[in-house]
RNA sequence: GCCCCCAUGGUCAAGCGGUCAAGACUCCGCCCUCUCACGGCGGCAUCAGGGGUUCGAGUCCCCUUGGGGGUACCA
């Protein structure tokens, strides 16, 4: 059996976007499932698009996630070069060579020329297509006018009339009138391809067999199979991808709001959390319930079959929850060191114990971002109202929540220790002594403490992380306020 | 406008002619509990509409509607 070699390709414009990102996974599954080849390249002919750095964020995102590539540019591979701009030479002989096949013609048409004609399709509301204007062009003028230095381009030459059907993996067989296709620019004059041109060539030359990319591409794919006939190339298996939304139903944009990887990552989001978020969008494991995959599951469960035809909307609060998942999954120790950064950026209060507070923080937490919303009251008490004190179920009052404080300031203070036992030994006899429930004197002291509707951790667990001076500060103040 | 694709709850989705139409997120109750969270239990909610085919349709076909994509010397 042949090897399956599969190629992520994206196009060094900026960030790495969610959608981006899961067309690589599901690249890299279907070659790994197979044990096959997941070949990174660089499709930078636009060089209006090409962003500084960009490169480097590709890198770095599929080593974050572990889609570690077999070849690539950094790498190489047998089959280079990995970019496309350094294929240059390439697709011009390869141009050429399809002009000579029949399958394409130089044109000389300027722009003025192409935006007329655009405007009169948009008058008479047609769609715009090439009029073929070059296409008669005898050998010897063409000649003449490449002499001449005269600026051209490469067509790809339709049959005007037929059909054109072609086979993919997850939509199945589709047919188009070729009158429908457009025939396109494929080599431009800046002497680099298209995507339409490049695409196929470097497929073929670097034997892909399946080819791997969003539903967007779906129209343009008879064009792709009209250009591997002319050439004579095997039609590689075609695999387009329903495209992912975002929430209101349109195309994930990494114009609008956060839908870059980087973004998540920064946010506190784990690489193997997103993974396993978005392989599930639009691929399902199919009878099983089971929803956690490590990226290894997913390597040997992935399957073709499983892939969805629609469209999947981006849902971050799904994302959150199982990103939550996965960090209660860490231990105390790994969960500690991923927050460590949060706090040292969020509390400069000294004496805190930031290893209750992790303890206390872990199944809290959803996004490392969350960090934040949690750990505010510890640097500066919050301004709060009396009635916080107020708790129906709790049975507090403002006026037993007065006694308890003052009882609490009275006990506390004699307490050296910061020992969480002994802080209950002491509490807890005077909670019965007095004869209320333990919610009456537990939540006073924990509001006086956060100055917050919620908090990490009850009375007891406060006391404990602020320290005896802050706290009989606190609680001081909490009287104040009730008096 | 034209071309292509898609259609199960708010979202992700299982289903592949015959089951009370799974499961997850969200939301809402209850339990646990010194708040919240975690955890446990339970609940609300879906086959877009209309025609066919068939003994029988979420599953097959057609139309309508809705959504998405394409329509560049961008990918």
């Amino acid at each position: 059996m042949k090897e399956i070699r599969t190629r992520f390709a994206p196009s060094p414009t900026g960030y790495m976007h969610i959608g981006n990102l899961r067309t690589a996974l599901y690249t890299y599954l279907i070659a790994k499932h197979e044990g096959g080849k997941f070949i990174l390249r660089i499709e930078d002919t636009d060089q209006k698009r090409y962003v500084e750095g960009a490169v480097e964020i590709i890198y770095n995102t599929l080593k974050l996630v572990g889609l570690d590539h077999d070849e690539g540019p950094d790498i190489g591979g047998e089959y280079g070069p990995y970019v496309q701009s350094e294929r240059k030479d390439i697709y011009l002989e390869y141009a050429k060579k399809l002009v000579d096949l029949g399958g394409a013609y130089y044109c000389f048409c300027d722009k003025e020329r192409l935006d007329s004609l655009r405007e009169k399709a948009e008058e008479e509301k047609t769609t715009f297509r090439y009029d073929g204007h070059c296409k008669s062009l005898s050998k010897e003028e063409v000649q003449a006018k490449l002499a001449a230095g005269e600026p051209y381009v490469i067509r790809q030459r339709i049959p005007k009339t037929g059909q054109t059907t072609f086979v993919d993996a997850v939509y199945g067989s589709i047919t188009v009138e070729n009158s429908e296709l457009d025939e396109g620019v494929l080599l431009k004059s800046d002497g680099l391809p298209t995507y339409n041109f490049a695409n196929v060539i470097d497929d073929n030359l670097m034997k892909i067999t399946h080819v791997i990319r969003g539903s967007e591409y779906l129209s343009s794919a008879p064009k792709y199979n009209l250009l591997y006939d002319a050439f004579g190339w095997d039609i590689p298996t075609y695999v387009h991808l329903p495209l992912i939304m975002k929430e209101g139903g349109k195309k994930l944009s990494k114009r609008e709001g956060d839908a870059s990887f980087e973004d998540y990552y920064n946010k506190g989001f784990l690489p193997e959390a997103i993974i396993n978020y978005i392989a599930l969008l639009g691929w399902s494991p199919g009878g099983t319930e089971e929803e956690f995959f490590s990226l290894e599951e997913l390597v040997e469960n992935f399957e073709l079959k499983g892939l969805n035809k629609s469209p999947a909307v981006f849902d971050v609060n799904k994302l959150r929850w199982m990103n939550g998942e996965y960090i209660r999954k860490k231990s105390t120790e790994e969960f500690h060191a991923m927050a460590l950064p949060y706090y040292k950026k969020y509390i400069s209060a000294k004496g805190i114990d930031l290893e209750l507070l992790s303890r206390l923080l872990h199944t809290r937490v959803d996004a490392l971002e969350d960090i934040q919303d949690h750990v505010d009251f510890i640097e500066k008490l919050p301004e709060y109202d009396a009635t916080l004190f107020v708790h129906k179920k709790m049975k507090t009052t403002l006026e037993n929540s007065l006694d308890s404080l003052k009882k609490a300031l009275e006990i506390l203070n004699d307490l050296e220790t910061r020992d969480a036992d002994t802080i209950h030994n002491t509490l807890f006899p005077a909670i019965k002594e007095m004869g209320i429930k333990n919610g009456q004197m537990l939540w006073p002291i924990r509001t006086a403490l956060s100055g917050k509707q919620s908090s990490p951790g009850g009375g007891t667990d406060l006391l404990i992380l602020l320290g005896k001076d802050e706290s009989l500060r606190r609680i001081q103040k909490g009287i104040d306020k009730l008096k």
